[in-house]
Order: C-alpha cells, then sequence, then structure tokens
RNA sequence: GGUCCUGUAGCUCAGCUGGAUAGAGCAACAGCCUUCUAAGCUGUAGGUCGCGCGUUCGAAUCGCGCCGGGAUCACCA
C-alpha cells in the first residue's frame, strides 16, 4: 500500500532530520485536494513540536529526503503546512497492471470459518411486503454481499412471524366472509389474499366496536366483548392447543402467503439460506425465562407474569411472560437468539431491523448477558431509519402504504416507457427488451435505497428515483453498458492485457484519476463492511461511473493512434467496467451489457 | 419527562477516524450530437453546515448547552 510507504518514510525523514522517532501511523495521509497538484498530501502541523521549524520549512525539509529517498514519490510542493506529494506514473502504472487482470477484483473467496448470521426480511404472514420491507430486504442483501467480499462465511437468515393472535384474525375472516377463496380461484397472489382478510377483519371488528360503544359499553370494554375479537382468541386456544382443523387452515393459508413471498423474493433477486418460523422457536424463550426465574434473574409475581427489573441499566421492568404463561415479543426473540447460536456458533449475530425496534434490541442484549450469555455482545442490530414518501409518512390506514410488488412492476414499466420513449431497445429481440426494463427498473430502485446512509430517515420519491440523470442506479449501468460495447468494437486481438509487463508513458489526469479510484475500491469494500453500510459502495461506484464518463468524452479509447497506449484504454474501460460490475454486485444491482 | 437517532444549496443526498476555498445530482440558466451509446458531457448560479459556547495550530466533523424533526419507553409483533 502507497500509504504505508508514506508514512514509514515520514516518520525516518522526521528522525534523520530531527532526530526523535514517531509513531508511523501518527503521520495523517490524506488524498490531495482536487485544486492542488499531487496525489497524496502529509498535514506536517503535528511535527512542528519536533522540528521546531515553521510549517513551510518543515514540510519543505521532509519532502526534499522523501524525493531523494523514496522512488514511488516523483515530486512534492508544499502550501502552507501542506506537503503535497506526487507519486510516479510509473507506480500507478504497476499497480494497475496488478488489479486489471482479476475480473474478480475486490471480491474475495468466503471463508469457512468466521460465521456471521445475518437476519432480515422478517415479515408478518398477514400484510404484504411493502416499501418498507424493501429497504430492510435490500440492505439485509447487500450487506451480506459486503461482508462476503471481506471473506466473512455469511448465513442469511429469515424469520417468519407466523403465529399469534394476528394470523387468527386473517384465518377467522377467510372463514367467516372468504366463500371458499383461494388465490387459483381469486387469481390473487397468496399473500395478497391473506392480507384482505387482515383488513376485513379489522373493518368488521370496528364496526363491531362502534355498535358496542353506541350500546353503551365503553371503549375497552367493547374492544374485549366484539363477538369478532371473542372468536379470534378462541381460535388462537385452539391453535395453541393443536386443534386439527385450525391447524390445517393455519398450514393452508400460510402456503398460500410463503408462495406470495417467495415470489417478491425473486422479483428481488433474494434468497435465504434458512428460514425460522416463530411457531416452531417460541417455546424456547419460555424454556430460557423459566431458567432465569430459577437462577433468579426475573421475578415472578403473584399473578404468575415474569419480569425482569432494568431500571439499574437506565431502562425500565420488562414483562417477559404474561400471566397466562403465554409468552410476548421479546421471549420468542430470546429463543430465536438462542436456536441461532446453537445452530452457527456465529461470531456475530446482525439483525436487520428497523429504528423503532432500538429498545427492543437494547433489551434482549441485556437480558442475554443478564443469563450470563457472553455471546450477547456478538449481537448487533443494524438499524435503518424510515421510508416517508413527499407526501408524509405511510399509513396503512389512509391507504398510503407503497406495495412492494406494485412498486417494483411500477418501476420496471416506467424503464420500458422512457426506454422505448429514447428508442434504445429498437433493434432488441423482445426477450432481451423486457430482461433489460426489469434490469433498470430495479436498478433504479435499489440504487436508490442502497445510496442513502441506513440509519437515516429517507424520502422515497418515485418520480426522482425513475430520473434516469445523475446518481441514479441506471447512470452507471449505462456506463458499463457503454464500455462493453467499446470492448465489443474494439478488436480484441490486440488487446491483451498480459503481454505487457508496464506501462511507462506520462499518464493524463483523467486516466491517473481512474486508476486512483480503482485502486481505492478494495478499501472501500473494508470500509462498507465495518460500518456495515451499503451507501459507501454506492458513493464509490457513483464516482467511478462519472469519472469514466468524463474519460470517455476527454479522451478515445478506440482511435488511439499510439498502439501501447490503446491497449492501455481498452484495459483500463475494461478493469473499470469490472470494478463497476462488482460494485454493483455488492448491492445486488444486475448490470447490462448494453442498453 | 427519560433514552436513542437526526438537522449540510430550493429539493434529494455525500462529506470515513478533525485539515486547505464544504461536494454531487435534481430543479434553473447557457453551450455541446458528420467522430467509440446525448439515459451523456462542459459551464453559470445557488451555503451563517439549526443556534451558542468550548477543546486546538485548525471544527460540518469532537465535547457541552439550547432549538427543530423522528423513534421509543405496551400483557402488539
Amino acid at each position: 500500500m502507497i500509504s504505508e510507504i508514506i508514512s514509514r518514510n515520514v516518520a525516518e525523514a522526521i528522525e534523520s532530520l530531527y532526530g526523535q522517532r514517531i509513531q508511523e501511523a501518527q503521520v495523517q495521509i490524506e488524498k490531495t485536494n482536487k485544486d492542488f497538484s499531487g496525489d497524496f498530501t502529509v498535514v506536517v502541523f503535528p511535527f512542528l513540536r519536533i522540528s521546531k521549524k515553521a510549517p513551510e520549512v518543515t514540510a519543505q525539509e521532509i519532502g526534499t529526503l522523501l524525493k531523494l529517498n523514496v522512488s514511488e514519490i516523483a515530486d512534492f510542493n508544499v502550501i502552507k503546512g501542506f506537503l503535497n506529494l506526487v507519486i510516479s506514473d510509473s507506480y500507478w502504472g504497476k499497480k494497475f497492471l496488478e488489479i486489471a487482470p482479476d475480473s474478480d477484483y475486490g471480491l474475495q473467496k468466503t471463508t469457512e470459518e468466521n460465521p456471521v448470521v445475518i437476519e432480515f426480511s422478517s415479515p408478518n404472514t398477514n400484510k404484504p411486503l411493502h416499501l418498507g420491507h424493501i429497504r430492510n430486504n435490500l440492505l439485509g442483501w447487500s450487506v451480506s454481499q459486503i461482508l462476503k467480499a471481506n471473506g466473512k462465511n455469511v448465513k442469511m437468515v429469515n424469520l417468519v412471524n407466523d403465529r399469534g393472535i394476528h394470523i387468527c384474525k386473517s384465518m377467522l375472516a377467510h372463514q367467516l366472509f372468504g366463500n371458499n377463496e383461494t388465490p387459483e380461484s381469486t387469481g390473487m397472489k397468496g399473500d395478497k389474499l391473506v392480507g384482505k382478510y387482515y383488513v376485513e377483519f379489522d373493518k368488521k371488528y370496528k364496526e363491531q366496536i362502534s355498535e358496542g360503544i353506541e350500546s353503551g359499553l365503553n371503549k375497552e370494554e367493547a374492544e374485549q366483548k366484539a363477538p369478532l375479537m371473542i372468536q379470534a382468541k378462541d381460535m388462537l386456544k385452539k391453535w395453541e392447543d393443536n386443534d386439527t382443523e385450525t391447524l390445517k387452515l393455519w398450514t393452508l393459508m400460510n402456503s398460500w402467503v410463503y408462495k406470495g413471498f417467495d415470489q417478491t423474493y425473486e422479483k428481488l433477486g433474494i434468497l435465504f439460506d434458512k428460514t425460522y418460523h416463530e411457531s416452531s422457536t417460541y417455546l424456547l424463550g419460555k424454556e430460557l425465562v423459566e431458567q432465569g426465574v430459577q437462577k433468579g434473574v426475573f421475578v415472578k409475581k403473584e399473578d404468575g407474569s415474569v419480569w425482569i427489573d432494568m431500571t439499574e441499566e437506565g431502562l425500565d421492568e420488562k414483562l417477559l411472560l404474561r400471566a397466562d404463561g403465554t409468552s410476548v415479543y421479546i421471549t420468542q426473540d430470546m429463543g430465536t437468539a438462542l436456536l441461532r447460536h446453537k445452530d452457527y456458533s456465529p461470531e456475530k449475530l446482525i439483525y436487520v431491523v428497523g429504528n423503532e425496534q432500538n429498545y427492543h434490541f437494547d433489551v434482549l442484549k441485556k437480558i442475554l448477558a443478564r443469563l450470563d450469555y457472553q455471546w450477547s455482545q456478538d449481537i448487533y442490530h443494524l438499524s435503518y431509519g424510515m421510508v416517508e414518501l413527499p407526501e408524509g409518512k405511510m399509513k396503512s390506514r389512509e391507504g398510503t402504504v407503497v406495495d412492494a410488488d406494485d412498486l417494483i412492476d411500477e418501476m420496471i414499466e416506467t424503464a420500458r416507457i422512457t426506454t422505448t420513449e429514447l428508442g434504445k431497445t429498437d433493434d432488441f429481440p423482445e426477450e432481451e427488451a423486457e430482461n433489460l426494463y426489469r434490469i433498470l427498473g430495479l436498478g433504479a430502485l435499489k440504487y436508490f435505497i442502497l445510496k442513502v446512509d441506513p440509519k437515516k430517515n429517507m424520502t422515497f420519491n418515485p418520480q426522482e428515483s425513475i430520473d434516469f440523470n445523475g446518481n441514479t442506479g441506471p447512470f452507471i449501468q449505462y456506463t458499463h453498458a457503454r464500455i462493453c460495447s467499446v470492448l465489443r468494437k474494439a478488436d480484441l486481438e490486440n488487446f491483451s492485457i498480459s503481454q505487457h509487463s508496464e506501462f511507462d508513458f506520462e499518464l493524463f489526469e483523467k486516466e491517473k484519476s481512474l486508476i486512483k479510484l480503482l485502486n481505492e475500491f478494495p478499501e472501500t469494500i473494508a470500509n462498507a463492511g465495518k460500518f456495515l453500510d451499503p451507501s459507501l459502495i454506492a458513493n464509490y461506484v457513483y464516482e467511478l461511473a462519472k469519472e469514466f464518463n468524463g474519460f470517455y468524452h476527454e479522451h478515445s479509447i478506440l482511435n488511439e493512434p499510439d498502439e501501447t497506449r490503446s491497449i492501455f484504454r481498452l484495459s483500463l474501460s475494461n478493469c473499470t467496467a469490472n470494478v463497476i460490475k462488482n460494485s454493483m454486485k455488492l448491492l445486488g444491482i444486475e448490470v447490462p451489457i448494453r442498453m
């Protein structure tokens, strides 16, 4: 790494000039600001105490010595306390020759150690996936790919919330108002059909509450005594008692939902290594609670409910088990965490869950720590912000929820319209054209969401996301397609970088900045892995694509008279295309070879 | 009220562990298609980085205090 070379030599220079050894890590190296000449900048202010000289003088002295002793450093200039170093073209040429032949540059092979388990998606079986889930799924998928590129053995798991009173509501609505409908008979996607029943239940339930209030009950009584609620609770009890008919209906309706979800996942290009179901893990949580009571970590109250007092940690008292012995949300999560730990012994357990559950995961970690599970510190809640619309928050009551399938279809449709208007696909076979619209529509959607810092709330503007200009997925896809087109047109016989042991000519600014950017790719992946943040990759690849477009307009790639430089530029284009492709892979975005 | 997140151009967002004159895109305006894909490129304009104090050679970045936005503090999941 060039930065290591610089810091080592700066440290040595300081020692020989001023007789004092400093830590190499203390040498601050930055990319040189665009408006100044040079590649890297060493900030000398921290060394003034040692040199006891003015900043300019210190920088000048260090620079002189570096230029003399370090072959990679071709020149330097000093502005105030900033020592700008110019790296030799031959260094960049050599660096490029290392990078260029590797089409998987930046993507590491997965190792078998260090399993990292990442949970995402985690849908509810009575609600179709919406825009919020899309952010969740894309984040989970992308972070998984980034971790893989960092050499981790990643296991992607899903946890389906398939039990509880809410499930019974949609089952009941199906029984009462469903007329034996099925996805086949209605032509509806399974998850949509079940979601419809859930809404229907809610509607009828509210009517019953109103009736109850009219007949003199207070609100709470009316809610409790509504016939539908009583029936739903009754059904939950039957479910927990393994009533055959209830389980049969439950299994059937769940199978509809799963089929529907799978279609959406497939469209998004998402696969899981394993799917957990709460119905088969919730009992484990109860055992944990029992253990905790015996250890004296939890308290059982007179009515039989179990609590944990976390006031010392600045949190509240938390219910862990209801008086009737049924489990609550956190009970289940304790169970699934333990199960997952047993299944994988992960070095890290990541949960991609919205920031409205920050408190929940705080509590979960602390409870597990209280139970002396050391691995509780390996739990990491990858919290992400809400997705809002330009008009405001999504609210199911107001019907402003953006359905995932509808959105995907809408994006693809817009891609089709825009592309057709531009006449881009006039000579495409139908199948290839359709595939392109899909790639573009999804690319626009995915990129728009992933380029934003996960922890921030974001505004999703359908209009703007479909704008194919600027910092968008399609712009990057376009750049890739354009490079592929150039490579197709090149005489590939003459394009073999392996024939060259070096390119020794002076690099143009754009060529050099492209190589510099390519060189930064592995570092960007490492950072994205460290912060579990795909937006770092997104911003990187945009910069790369933009840089290439500038290059493309300034320099001829195909018609370069100098043969060596022509080969160099083709290799540079090819390498850029590879890095774009690899970056987009980390974001879960496909890249077309022509568009 | 407690805790956590957040506030950068008209809008959507970058700005990593403090560094030089705060960056992109959209929108606006002005140019560029006989030449490798114009879904593009180049330029102009647009900012008290919410406010104040502090730390330091140096703060959008770190600390503290205000102000604004969001989330959460359920026998919902």
